[in-house]
DNA sequence: GTTAAAACCGATTGCCTGTCGGTTTTCATT
DNA sequence: AATGAAAACCGACAGGCAATCGGTTTTAAC
């Protein structure tokens, strides 16, 4: 999967402002990009055909709003990038953390672990509760 | 940055076995797909042109081997498809954690942990050391 | 039904990978 | 140095995809 720069904006700005329609996306856009509004709605519709973004019509227009979530996405684009270089069996995420862990300074390390904390404890519930 | 196939397979197969030419590589890959020793040649050029790659000649054929760190390259990669979705300071992975963690068993979260720890040592090292 | 708004269609450009054939360069050997 | 084989290099083309937008059709409000 690749996106390209608008496709990114339009996202971005879809994340933080769902159900708009094409106007006020390009409205908004304008701020970083000088794209027509018909190029525009192509990316919307690029990104609604693959299944990025759902849409729903109101009086004339139609509304769209993000259909994936922002960190569904990263993951999702992290594995399509990293899974070409990983054995089977490994998990992509953790082979990418071997790769960007240098990167990270103690904070972030501390709120990974935290969520790692969390996970543990959702397993933990879902073996004794769960069938 | 995005590589295509051939240029993947070729990276994979250099970083296996470093220093080999054109004919080496075209023979290898033979298993996998059916390109021409010019096709490979290509990719190799792309690579190399790319920073990707380095080579050497020895007599008529040039040696090639990966120049980047297979990590490295799995980093970059995320950085450019997800840099975009992540403001600064924020780590894309661990946006990518909140949406992968709830697929990964025990012994994935030690793991994590574990490359965690490492890297709180190196982190301490580089604090004490570095000038 | 008219009309204005928005969606949709189609064409074009630019970029990149993969694909090779053919030409030029290189180098080892005589 | 001449020559011949080996490899590099060049240039062209196809195919795919994002971005671009003009122009036509559809839609819905009045």
């Amino acid at each position: 999967m690749f996106l390209g720069e608008l496709e990114k904006q339009v996202l971005q700005y879809l994340w933080s402002s769902p159900g708009v329609d094409v106007k006020r996306v390009h409205a908004e856009l304008a701020k970083q990009r000088d794209s027509s509004l018909n190029t525009v709605q192509s990316a919307l519709e690029r990104l609604f055909k693959k299944g990025l973004l759902s849409r729903e019509k109101q009086g004339h227009a139609y509304l769209y709003r993000a259909e994936v979530a922002r960190n569904d996405l990263i993951a999702k684009l992290i594995d399509s990038v990293a899974s070409d270089f990983v054995s089977k069996g490994e998990s992509s995420l953790i082979a990418a953390f071997s790769s960007v862990s240098t990167e990270m300074d103690e904070a972030q390390l501390d709120r990974l672990e935290q969520l790692i904390e969390i996970q543990r404890q959702q397993l933990k519930k879902g073996d004794s509760s769960a069938d």
